[in-house]
DNA sequence: AAAAATCTGATTTACGTACATCAGAAATGG
DNA sequence: CCATTTCTGATGTACGTAAATCAGATTTTT
């Protein structure tokens, strides 16, 4: 059987007060005592059943996600496995509550952040847009004693517990040796489509694909990128106006969302040329480009277990307790025609 | 807040005890009244709080992983996993015991498996031999209403509660839809590696990689399956005996375990022929592997995420619940040089 | 209609922890 | 050395559910 509080107060010769005292920081022990019962904890293995410690506190997780207002499909995605958490969070005992700020707007999220601080929720989840005001707010909530996760995007520099995302630079690389590799030993331009260089998952997948498409795949050139601000209409425009200018395009790599406009200039343009073409995000959208053939790859996210990993990790953090580092790691999807879910 | 069973009593006008009998199936309500309490289980949302059940209980949950005693590095990274479950499971309310069987041995399995039914363990976890006997051990064992699992491997035809394991047909096509394209056009023929065929797994991955193949890229023609029984010195000298005598070959997938003679063999004859390769199975061989170009990308399970899955489901269908099907689709990753975690 | 069987209600204890109260002990101050 | 402060023990209640007991109410059987 498990040891219990009784247990230490047997093995420590002290009164079960004592020991909850101890086990709860409270104040009213001697230097001399506590260190008894800490000897006592430790020797005889004593772990907290935290199930049991939160019926007696009664104690529900208030959770706070925040995301932004941007309207494609992944961002959709993320939206329905949020409220999916939030349809279980009774039976979890959370009580999860989301936040909507503009996209790509440093201001409005670090303003939002600065909303939570009096409200004192015992977790906050945001999507960050990479900005010292953000980081700085960020870093005021952790001072608070406020668990802080970064979904999908991560923070520079910034004191927040976890990131629940890719490795975006690896994310990167990957997409530039597939599509070298699918490219054989082609020369030609390559084209890529961005949201925006202010979010940093972003800027770590160019770095990755420019590092990779340099060292191995000298036959191909990157051209400047073109930032869409994942909106699908300045999508297809910005990608539309790049294939009819320049001729010598054999790939594409997208690496942001609002891919519907990215698809729509392809099929325009695909009566006069081959492209190899890797995306991101899987959406109804990406999915039916990669099962007709206009997309070869698709790299993914899923955002149903950042979400999940998410609120396992504010938990976890909120009970004081360590996480599983396997278990969090939001690992990069890579979808071919064959291995869709 | 939550309803509680006090909640039920009040709706339905009855008492405490008669809102117990009906929660936990107990004999002693009058059908009317069972059906009015339902009716106020129903209407008020009530969902029992598992945590407060099982510390009413005092339940623990007792497993069993039966895992076969293969000496290569996948099995043993599924046994450490195992293990690693084994030592939280006292946080968990969980007691896991492992019970190693001959791998590739169908009787033997399904004579552990019919040991089991007098133990009554809280839930079986298996990584199953492919055989009649064994899907009908498995079926007695879910007629006496025992949870099982299949880890890795599946059963054919079984009443397994839950297989938590990659699509293995989905891998196969994957894999032969990477070799194919990073092949170009090139033509030539294919060697596979396998361990056995008596495993449900390796044969799924065999049919979609030739189904494939044969749909996609007719230049490439692949070899009568080699069977390397997961073995690392049987793998070496079929490998090394096929690579000498056919000079056509240009790719080479590995299905199953036992890869580091498949590396030895590749190593030894890469003097005089560049191959492209796809494996199965991340390990401390097949990433050194990748790392250095003998493998161009590797399909993997995570033997971690399956392990702690075939809990997970274990317990839910333990205590009667549903289970978070996205959660519980156990991903085929693929890794290159550049997503390696 | 009486006896037996079946149902239902009321009440209590337990699980492991949190938290509050009150009394008594030990340590510290003057 | 007494008064005060600080520590410690004993005890009880609560969280939501499980499970047991016993008494009383219905229904069914004879």
């Amino acid at each position: 059987m498990r040891p219990t509080v009784h247990d230490i107060a047997a093995a420590a010769g002290v009164s079960l007060a004592t020991v909850d005292r101890v086990l709860n920081q409270r104040p009213g022990v001697r230097h001399v005592t506590r260190e008894k019962v800490e000897t006592a904890i430790r020797e005889i293995g004593y772990v907290r059943d935290v199930a049991a410690a939160n019926l007696a506190k009664g104690r529900t997780y208030s959770f706070v996600f925040i995301v932004p207002a941007s309207d494609n499909s992944f961002m959709h995605g993320l939206n329905a496995e949020v409220m999916a958490a939030v349809a279980r969070s009774p039976v979890e005992r959370t009580d999860i509550r989301t936040l909507e700020v503009p996209a790509f707007d440093p201001t409005a999220l670090a303003a939002a952040l600065d909303t939570l601080r009096s409200e004192r929720p015992a977790g906050v989840a945001l999507v960050a847009t990479d900005a010292p005001e953000v980081r700085d707010a960020v870093d005021r909530l952790v001072q608070d004693g406020i668990p802080v996760v970064t979904v999908v995007s991560d923070l520079t520099g910034s004191q927040r517990h976890h990131y629940a995302g890719v490795d975006n630079i690896a994310a990167g690389r990957t997409a530039a040796r597939l599509l070298g590799r699918f490219l054989g030993g082609a020369k030609g331009d390559v084209a890529v489509l961005a949201g925006s260089m202010l979010v940093r998952d972003h800027r770590e997948r160019l770095e990755g694909f420019a590092a990779v498409m340099a060292e191995e795949f000298p036959g191909l050139s990157i051209l400047p990128v073109i930032e869409g601000r994942d909106d699908p209409d300045m999508a297809h425009m910005l990608v539309a106006d790049a294939l009819s200018k320049r001729g010598g395009i054999i790939g594409v790599y997208s690496l942001g969302a609002g891919n519907r406009g990215l698809i729509r200039a392809l099929k325009e343009k695909s009566v006069d040329r081959a492209l190899t073409v890797i995306a991101h995000e899987l959406t109804d959208h990406t999915r039916t480009a990669l099962l007709d053939g206009t997309i070869d790859a698709i790299l993914n996210q899923d955002a149903g277990h950042e979400v999940r990993s998410a609120i396992r990790v504010l938990k976890a953090k909120a009970d004081g307790l360590s996480v599983i580092d396997a278990q969090e790691r939001i690992r990069l999807d890579i979808f071919l025609k064959d291995n869709l879910p």
